[in-house]
DNA sequence: AATGAATGAGTTTTCATTCAT
DNA sequence: GATGAATGAAAACTCATTCAT
């Protein structure tokens, strides 16, 4: 009996191993029979829904962006204060989601990627620009545009070097402690107390 | 050709194709002939010298990270004003020669080794936990214990940050507004204006 | 082509060729290349099914030592009369497949390999106290024990040194004189003529 | 000051060297190096003395066959009685110096490299021959003809038989009893107690 | 006489990819 | 829809050999 629908849910499940794999492995010792394997189908299968292993790692990279930009998007449209905005950015990049070491592996291994490869490098961009814009933005309600600008910068960088410097220390990501420390940054450079 | 004393040249050159190599063609399709070509060597030298691209590797890692700590303790050694000490540090981090797109990508390539090996994720802590407590000194001088390890982390999170983002940015890194960034944002949570 | 179960038929066909091949060119100059292409694969292929040259050697050895215990075995199983069993062990050691030219090789390929591979001697070890004990049972029903255990090691002696010095001949193996020197050596020992 | 005569001790070092090697390593795995650093030279010079690594292995070899030539030779030359001229032929194959565990190696190695190496079957085959017909025409003086021939072989092969499986036995080779149990078989045909 | 430097050819090994079923 | 079979190209690695010094 063939199955019906399975399209969705082996791309899910394959993205999903990819991941994996690239926590595992590193780029550089991915191989279709690995990330196959973790997602229980044989490589031929990989093939078949992807076209080629450049095409999965390109979408790979799409759903953790796409995923992020939900999970900020989500944290905003429920977020009414405009100090609250700044948070939902910030601890939308901290979600539990995001900030497992699998996902960080993999971001970071696009990062990499993004240094010589030219269609990573532009959809990373597309995020390092939304996120800035998103703070800009955010940051406007609360102080003046070149504060919100400067501030804006300071901020996206904060958000990825303390996600880099996490993903090297041992046991699980403290999820709390970081966003708290880009948190006391940001509003304490704003003259306000973190609530 | 064959001189005597060539292995301390061959060594040096090859460990610097490493790094341009890196960069042009990334961790994962990086192949020994690549580096040797830019080396101007056999890829058979190479293995002759460091026995195996892991090795090799490693010890390209080991000069990055031997490189900016020489960077980081000449300015240091050079700095009597406490202030002056945080910003060695934080202009060590961006020297030209750290700054390069080059030592950038192989950096972020390390970051990214580091998920998954080892040797790399030892290496790579030792660095973490030295800027982390030179800064920590240096601040001490200038403000109380908690705020300056509080600030300390923040900082060097926030110097990894921008090294990442800028890495993003065409066109030549900006080591002056880089530096700008991250001492504005230093001296600002210390209520100090930037001399 | 692509049939299923082809595993099996794969896995004998290159065992059989790499014995073919240790007869051609030696161990030291045997290259996976050579041993698929005598089995009608490719080298990907042998490495798919053994993983690496080192196993399929010590494969190719377990096959040669499993075929000689068959023939053996089966032979003992249709003896009944003491003397005829230990004639089933020399025949069987010198049976037409044993005997074979390419068979031969590869056997002195893996005595030499016993020499410095701890595996290939641990399994060559096997063997040996197999015949010894074999032709050891079997005397014991026609001689006194210390007779027997004696005659037992000058056997299992015999056997290899014919085998070895008849490796050096021209020409096919004699099979019958091989077998009727170590006979007569033997019952001769025990005061019998040779049926 | 360039060393007077070095020539002769290099070559013993280096033919010296081969047979430890080819005991540690086994011919597959045998490198230059490897002979070449056991010898206490560099590689080149072996080169320079051989030519090539063909030659260095057959001039092994010869050095091999030579040395059981003479050790046989000398202890032919001391007998006098003919019983002790065929214990001389068999005391010399089990001398000290042809049964260390490196000799054994490299004897085994050229058995298997004849097999596919013209020369070293053209080598090996020189020494059968001498044997066979150093033994039989010590037996000629104890026995008739034809009792000569085919006991020769027989000995000849139980010398190669009980050599072959003593190098699978742990420990040092116990030379007095291999010794004892080819000449009791030997004497034994011949209807004479071993004195 | 002797060596370290260097190479290039050859070998093992890995893997994305294809395809018949 | 899914797989195991199979390959070939590319990569790491090894090593005999050459050569300037």
């Amino acid at each position: 009996m063939p199955k019906l629908g399975m399209e969705p849910i082996r791309r899910k499940a394959l993205i999903s191993a990819t991941i994996d794999a690239i926590h595992a492995k590193g780029m550089a010792r991915l191989t279709m029979n690995d990330i196959a394997r973790r997602a229980g189908v044989s490589a031929g299968l990989a093939h078949h829904y992807f076209g080629a292993k450049d095409q999965l790692l390109l979408a790979t990279m799409r759903t953790l962006l796409a995923d992020l930009g939900e999970e900020i998007q989500t944290r905003l449209a429920a977020s009414t204060i405009p100090q609250d905005r700044v948070r939902a950015i910030i601890r939308g990049n901290f979600s539990t989601c995001q900030f497992r070491p699998e996902v960080v592996s993999a971001w970071l291994a696009f990062y990499d990627a993004a240094q010589h490869d030219h269609e990573a490098r532009r959809l990373l961009r597309v995020y390092t620009r939304r996120l800035q814009s998103n703070l800009v933005h955010a940051l406007q309600e609360i102080t003046d545009r070149a504060t919100a600008e400067r501030l804006g910068e300071t901020t996206a960088a904060l958000i990825d070097g303390v996600w880099i410097r996490r993903s090297l220390a041992s046991g699980d990501p403290d999820t709390e402690s970081a966003i708290a420390l880009v948190e006391s940054a940001v509003f304490g450079a704003l003259g306000m107390s973190v609530a």
